[in-house]
DNA sequence: CAAGTTAGTTTCGACCCGATACTATATGCC
DNA sequence: GGCATATAGTATCGGGTCGAAACTAACTTG
């Protein structure tokens, strides 16, 4: 095992520690934690199939009841609000607010990382980012859990159909019409397109 | 800023949220949490200098307090000891016991992410690295934290010097000498050698 | 020697998180 | 249809994190 294979996790976990504790700075002002933030994140970023709490629970690592709490802290600050599902009426839809859009929109990327992140060179940035996701893959993987990818590249997505708005695409998992925008939303049912059909 | 500069961040985040779910997996049946082991691992990595409670309270970004919460947990299980200093007597420098070292070898490097790093290209793996190291210290620049470096390359670092241990060095700072193996431990006072002196 | 600084502890309150038990709704099997 | 089972989500409890503030002890400076 080389050398630098044992460097490279020091440095991913000391990134996520101090990612931790600037986040944390933060949202303190706000009366917030991190698990919070990473769940409004996670609300404004994923697609209509998978913003209940067990989709977040699942996305995040915890437990139900984790969840549960969390959701309820963030409904009493007005930061989200729930729906009821119309066909299933056990589960709730949890739509982040303007007010939640405005916090994650101040909050979560970094100025100090973004201008960091601005001066690497383009070719190691991309380097970067393919490292970065093949280490999330083996992670979510050896951990059972999902990938949560973007519909436009998952398994069950339909790009040549007819009937289909412009830039849009069907789900044959849901058996509903996807609208462009969609495409880049990310599904808890997510599969990886050259995954063999088994 | 470029479409990619968020993604970097993303991923970044998305690792570090994956990597704690992972370590308080592996540290539940251990009764332990993912701070205690941060705490272990600094011990593990820091020189005799750095072992105090206000240096890992430094390294963390936590408040003393909490630190000292943490320390009164991990003595309490035997996985390390307070020693007192010699010269001073408010401080108190806190080793990490054998039965600490192995809780650190078995929990702290992934066998996943270990994995998964093994399969990227040696160059891949180098330019990841750097560029995770450069996000690091930005990270530690806006937040005014210390960068708890290797003496080796410290500006308080003198090589050149007559009467050391072979590969050994002698710090200006402390003014005491340094054995080969301890230029690798990261200390508290550690300044980038390229650093403008000021 | 007094004043201020630094190392570390203690206590409190708000919250995280997992475990467990619970309700309500949906589905599968006969 | 009816009962067992599965699933979505909530409620509660206990142990732990974490920051704020107050505190003791020891060093340092004027």
């Amino acid at each position: 095992m080389p050398m630098s294979t044992e460097n490279l996790y020091n440095l991913a976990e000391r990134l996520g520690e101090l990612l931790r504790v600037e986040r944390r700075g933060m949202l303190r002002a706000k009366q917030l934690e991190p698990v919070h933030l990473a769940t409004l994140r996670y609300l404004c970023a994923c697609n209509r199939f998978s913003n209940s709490a067990s989709a977040i629970t699942e996305y995040l690592g915890q437990t139900k009841g984790t969840t549960s709490q969390t959701l309820k802290v963030l409904e009493k600050k007005s930061l989200l609000k729930r729906v009821a599902d119309v066909k299933d009426r056990r589960v709730v839809h949890f739509l982040v607010t303007s007010k939640g859009r405005q916090l994650v929109s101040e909050v979560a990327p970094s100025l100090a990382l973004m201008d960091a992140c601005a001066r690497i060179e383009p070719s190691d940035q991309v380097g970067a980012e393919q490292v970065l996701a093949h280490l999330i893959t083996a992670l979510l993987q050896t951990n059972n859990m999902r990938a949560f990818g973007a519909c436009g590249r998952c398994r069950h997505n339909q790009r040549r159909r007819t009937g289909l708005t412009e830039g849009g695409s069907y789900c044959n998992l849901v058996k509903q019409q996807l609208s462009a925008s969609e495409n880049q939303l990310i599904c808890r049912e997510y599969q990886r397109v050259d995954v063999a059909a088994g």
